[in-house]
DNA sequence: CGATTATTTGAAAGGTGTCAAGATAGGTGG
DNA sequence: CCACCTATCTTGACACCTTTCAAATAATCG
């Protein structure tokens, strides 16, 4: 009886083999527009976004749903800019992230900042770091966020008792690497309407994975333009006016913190975007693996 | 009797303290620099070098000495540009380099490349695939190398068994992870001169863990202005340029796939470099943790 | 030695950054 | 409900870093 929902998890694979199109200057060719196929965004659905986001590449079975609910208990609310960890921290909790928005960055002697990353709900984290030594990054809340503090000894606890639970964390882990690699190629070597058209596609599917798209293909998105700039390594006046072609071009609206993509399959074919770095078997440009 | 020596694990914490210089415009103004520290640079010993790295993050007992050394039999030579995983290989395999140099890359269709990282002599790789599905990238070599094939099963069998071993190359994972995050960094944030100088101060601190560094401060770094470009995100072109500028400010010399770094404390600071985040007590900038 | 690959150089175009100012929006207090 | 304040967004002009394209030179390899 602890069992939740999983829409998401069932519907998300019919959302594919959208293709690639030359005439990335015509909007109107591409069709259908993810607008099109509102049963696969029904919604958030309350289930815990934790365990949503882990039975992406595992089943559980009642007792490790049971332990994984236990984990989300006495969760509280912090407030946006508010700073989970820093380079001065000594590492002694995990952290997972139930609402909100969260990110990974690295700041210069200059002054300079680069996004790393962003944490949506269901992330947990950072295993990533080596309570030998300090952390490399900083990471702080996008928005207000409703975040549990995990104290490594109860995760290592947990693990050790549930190795299935371990195995998805692993998994979990290793996407959050794979992203980071497909975020360096992404500065490296497209422009800066790629990038930025990239970067709105990846949110758009790692948090539709987890019910926080809507229906018309909208979600929250609370970024302002100096965050952008700083994700794609452009200016924000540069970010500016990206941002105004993508309207241009009648791909997106974003205002009030939220991001309305118009249409998706357009979007992607701008960014040359290939969800399957995501582990989204069905993001994969017109071909669906296994 | 299966003890290796370690002189690097000793030399280098003496190697300290280098400062960051606002003259970066005068060359001569940094002493010393890394050639007046022949000592920290003994020459590679003939150790295993995947100890040589695991033993930076522990110690092991004869034990798992053994069973790291037995790893490393029946190691085989392969050529120049040989691919040893790519998106279509099916992770059977990790691969324990010995000798040479090797790559992960990622190319997009308009067959623009990005150099993800590179692996030195003692990696490990790859853990970061999950045999489930496709790797998102591959991996080749630099040059003619040597290396180890090992399934999967045995090294799940080892590690099981030697859980110490399991946690060293876990921090060598996580390691790798800091240097991608780093890289993103460098390719966001940093102008031409800075991103080539950081690539060279990088290798250098990695390669000299490994044995690979010279008394005189250079090493091998097979690489051409091509790989350096779709290194640092930039065309082959500005990297020339970008060369040229080191060359003329006498911090490096490149020739012959091999790379002398004439003044690494110089070349740090143009780069804003520091490298904590290679877990390098004493690359710190300034300041020794611990 | 020829043939290929890699490096170097020049000129010109273009993408992106910089600087500065004005407009808009959201929040706060009266 | 209005006035104000601050953060954010928008716009223009200009500089410059980097790319592109082309060609010449040098290095490497069989």
């Amino acid at each position: 009886m602890l069992r939740y929902t999983h829409s998401l998890n069932i519907d998300l694979p019919t959302l594919c083999e959208f293709e690639l199109h030359e005439d990335v200057d015509q909007p109107s060719a591409i069709s259908p527009s993810i607008r099109d196929r509102p049963f696969l965004f029904a919604g958030a659905c309350p289930a815990n976004p934790l365990i949503m986001r882990l039975e992406q590449f595992t089943r559980f079975d009642n007792q490790e749903i049971a332990a994984l609910v236990a984990l989300s208990a006495s969760p509280r609310i912090y407030p946006s800019g508010h700073i989970l960890i820093n380079d001065c921290t000594c590492v002694e909790h995990v952290f997972l992230l139930l609402e909100g928005m969260a990110y990974r960055y690295k700041i210069l002697p200059s002054g300079k900042r680069q996004i790393l990353g962003y944490l949506v709900p269901g992330d947990l984290f950072d295993l990533q770091f080596d309570p030998a030594s300090r952390p490399d990054h900083s990471i702080a809340l996008l928005c207000k966020s409703t975040v549990v503090k995990i104290p490594i000894r109860r995760m290592d606890h947990l693990l050790s008792q549930f190795p299935h639970v371990e195995r998805a964390l692993t998994v979990a882990t290793l996407l959050d690497v794979a992203i980071l690699r497909e975020w360096l190629l992404n500065i490296g070597q497209r422009n800066a309407i790629q990038k930025v058209s990239h970067f709105f596609c990846e949110m758009m599917v790692r948090l539709s994975k987890v019910g926080q798209v809507d229906a018309d293909g909208s979600f929250d998105l609370p970024v302002n333009q100096m965050m952008l700039a700083d994700t794609t390594g452009l200016t924000s006046v540069h970010i500016n006016r990206t941002l105004q072609r993508l309207r241009g071009l009648g791909l997106i609206i974003l205002k009030h913190r939220r991001l309305s993509i118009l249409n998706f399959n357009h979007l992607a074919a701008v960014a040359d975007f290939e969800g399957s770095y995501l582990r989204c078997r069905t993001f994969a440009r017109g071909v669906a693996y296994d």
